[in-house]
DNA sequence: TATATAAGTTCGCTATCTTGAACTTTCTGT
DNA sequence: ACAGAAAGTTCAAGATAGCGAACTTATATA
């Protein structure tokens, strides 16, 4: 079991139903790319190619890299949350922060 | 100012009382390597390197990489919300977790 | 079945990473 | 001021990323 990245990535695409080339369209690379990456395996892929397809998958780059972490578990899911919640305008947050505030109070 | 990365791994190994040098062996590079990710700015640097660095100062990967995240106050403020949103009830958690999701798709 | 189209695979090439060792500058104590 | 140590800087060279374009395999449609 060697290439846990490319495992990860590869299950989150086809879970999203993407192919090689759409995710490679979306985060601006080829398809041979992502397939090295996901069957051959790649050495040491760059932060910002990661970066991109966790984004599109949804899950930190955090994530991606660490290969303890394999299991889509609780924090996984708080960690897509965090994903989310960092990407929504700020008046957003505001927001969601008041609203947990507010009920973590009750 | 081009070297967005750059500047945060400086400012924050800085904060960490941390050489070059000693920052360079924890994460298991050649201070060189550590300075020119600094100075020179490296185009494309690899994700294993930059989450072992972001690990040693305490922050995301993601926050490092992306140029637009310049204030600790996010991530900082960040850990306090999502420490309260774990001590929600789960019909609440729901709610906050639709909301973002919904809002996200904006 | 035959053909077309989409999905996946291979590979050569250039750009970039990353290192180690030598070099320069800055600090520290006497 | 001076020597020695510590921090920072330069660079050549081997290793790897990442792309494009051609190729093969699967899937669909008639």
């Amino acid at each position: 079991m060697a290439n846990v990245l490319g495992a990860k990535i590869k299950e989150l695409r086809k879970q999203k139903g993407l192919t090689l080339e759409q995710l490679a369209e979306k985060i601006g690379s080829g398809k041979s790319y992502i397939w090295e990456i996901e069957n051959k395996g790649v050495k040491r892929p760059s932060a910002e190619k990661l970066a991109a397809i966790a984004k599109e998958l949804d899950v930190t780059t955090d994530y991606l890299i660490d290969d303890a972490q394999t299991e889509m578990t609780d924090d996984l899911e708080k960690e897509v949350l965090f994903r989310k919640f960092g990407q929504l305008e700020s008046r957003d947050k505001e927001k969601i922060m008041e609203m947990i505030d507010s009920w973590s109070k009750k």
